[in-house]
DNA sequence: CTGAAAGCGCTAACAA
DNA sequence: TTGTTAGCGCTTTCAG
């Protein structure tokens, strides 16, 4: 095993042909060979077992045919769902994917950022949540095309596709207002990333709208701890403190929104603890719309967003970069929609 | 933006110097330079943010410096623990990780082997569905280092990583006779695959030293539908189709065995529905111990699988093979422990 | 239609 | 300690 492997210059060399002939053959160029020669070669590869070495083209064609996809972390259920996409549409037109977990650790993001360029990646699609980008246009100079996802990158040379939170949070406050509640909590990890102050926001809105000032206990907002990897324990934990705190409110609010589905779970849990009826007493919504969310009794109302055609998108919109087509759009905003499930209800 | 860019040569011409010395410099060779040439080349590289094209030294050397993953899904959150561990090494070791989702399909599969080789990835790790594996010999003749895990492939030149999946059912199921059930039922999506092989094993090897014999009507195996892309609703709804099956048995049992957590979840899901307590009437157990077992109500009793771990082991692994030195072991089976929750109970 | 030759960017003998 | 040179495997002018 592992003798040396064959080249190009083996078949030519067993069908008698040039090297450069072998190549167009095996590239599909559309160079014109003559069908006999074709043959002949397509048969000496097979019969050889030949499998081209990319790394060569590669390096000719100045194409990793690579591009870098880098995320918080795959173990978050909403990445995943994006990175399918990403990796639908990169594979359907002949890219693969370096997947990057950053574990929102800035350090390591410029690290694989460093690393793909070196790769020679003409593309990189990037969840990024550390706030400083200094370095960012070092690299975008080299000619690397680079599409922001989810979280908004302030850079006039980085396409942006992201979700309207403000409106989502908005959304699902004012579904809850409809349903005749006023006193509506708002429970978050903390504001430290554009998404978060943007649900932030849309709470706030939607509540202004109609006329309410919450309670300050009502709105409870975990410390900062950004050091820490991603974990959907975490979120869930945090979701089951926060309610402990908000239990402790003088004047109980009636429902509440959280900034995602997994502390939203974690809601749900602690309430059942502590013996209060979800949604009879405490009506709960999530945001995110990840698969747990049907799976939880009672099943979460939440927010969708498109996460599977955030990924297709993304990965369309860098293709389009990458082949010189300038996108139609700079900034994509996809719109949330709000599923109604059974954790929150009319208010009687 | 995007001029051509900058190369060793590039940096020799600017410091007077040869290219192989600058090379020996950029690569951290040991090759004695003078600490001179050796910051006057540092910094005319800073100084024209020279950025090395990796293509040219992989070719060179041989190695991409690349392993492939071929999983399923990642969005099954078992494997985004997985390649969180592998990830994590290959980074140490400077790896990068090419993911792929086979999505079950064989063809996708095979294609993505192919491209791996064409990249000269010199190592894959594989979760592997699809049972005929003719094409795998002639790739490993080729001197890829390849790794199975979870699934068993049978190919002595393929090193192995599984977990003991009878012994973790039969773990289970001994627990819960010995919270003295007798009539205990086991529910499945079908056994397409070697790990719900072994697990069916486990449970018939538990019942049968109990002197045990499950009626037919406990013992529900889902239809094959090879065909489904994964998805965790799919296996939920399972769950609760399964469940509504067992519910018609005349002899209802008192616990449930589930292949894994997402079906038992369904499980609760539906019981939840259909008035019967968990775990109450029947206690329920599931597998896997995905971060959402703990978050269900009840917290679901599972069987708990070393994910990152085998991640872990399965990178290190192919990192040796790779570097020439033999695993020492050709097989390994990691140990999974039961984890008592609340939704398994003693029976009065 | 086919081939010779140069070269993508880098490394590693071998020479100096 | 430094430089020269010959490739790694492939593509692509340019000539035949």
């Amino acid at each position: 095993m592992s003798e040396k492997p064959v080249t190009i210059y083996d078949i030519a060399q067993l069908v008698n042909a040039s090297a450069a002939t072998v190549s167009r053959v095996l590239s599909n160029s559309d160079y014109p060979v003559s069908s006999e020669m074709r043959d002949k070669i397509k048969n000496a590869a097979k019969q050889l077992n030949y499998t081209p070495n990319m790394l060569g083209r590669q390096l000719k064609k100045n194409d990793s045919m690579s591009i870098g996809v880098i995320i918080p972390s795959i173990s978050n259920p909403f990445y995943a769902d994006v990175v399918l996409g990403i990796e639908e549409i990169a594979r359907n037109g002949g890219y693969q994917v370096l997947l990057c977990n950053s574990h929102q650790n800035p350090k390591l993001e410029a690290e694989y950022l460093q690393t793909l360029l070196e790769k020679q990646v003409k593309g990189i699609i990037l969840s990024s949540i550390s706030p400083k980008k200094g370095w960012l246009n070092a690299y975008l100079d080299k000619g690397v095309k680079m599409i922001s996802i989810d979280q908004r990158i302030n850079n006039r040379q980085v396409y942006q596709l992201g979700f309207d939170y403000r409106y989502g949070a908005y959304l699902a406050c004012e579904y809850l207002i409809q349903s005749g509640h006023r006193r509506i909590a708002f429970l978050s990890a903390a504001l430290n990333r554009p998404s978060r102050l943007q649900l932030h926001q849309g709470y706030q809105d939607a509540m202004r709208k109609a006329g309410i000032v919450p309670l300050k206990e009502w709105v409870q907002i975990s410390e900062d701890c950004e050091n820490t990897a991603y974990s959907s324990t975490f979120e869930f934990n945090n979701g089951k403190e926060l309610t402990r705190k908000l239990l402790m409110a003088d004047e109980r609010p009636t429902a509440v929104l959280c900034c995602n589905d997994l502390t939203a779970a974690g809601v749900i849990n602690e309430l059942k603890e502590q013996k209060v009826d979800v949604p009879g007493q405490l009506s709960v919504i999530g945001f995110d719309n990840i698969d747990l969310s049907q799976m939880l009794t009672p099943s979460l109302s939440t927010v969708n967003l498109p996460k599977y055609q955030m990924g297709v998108l993304a990965c369309r919109m860098l293709m389009d970069l990458m082949n010189g087509s300038a996108a139609a759009e700079k900034e994509i905003m996809l719109q949330p929609e709000f599923i109604p499930r059974d954790s929150a209800a009319k208010l009687e």
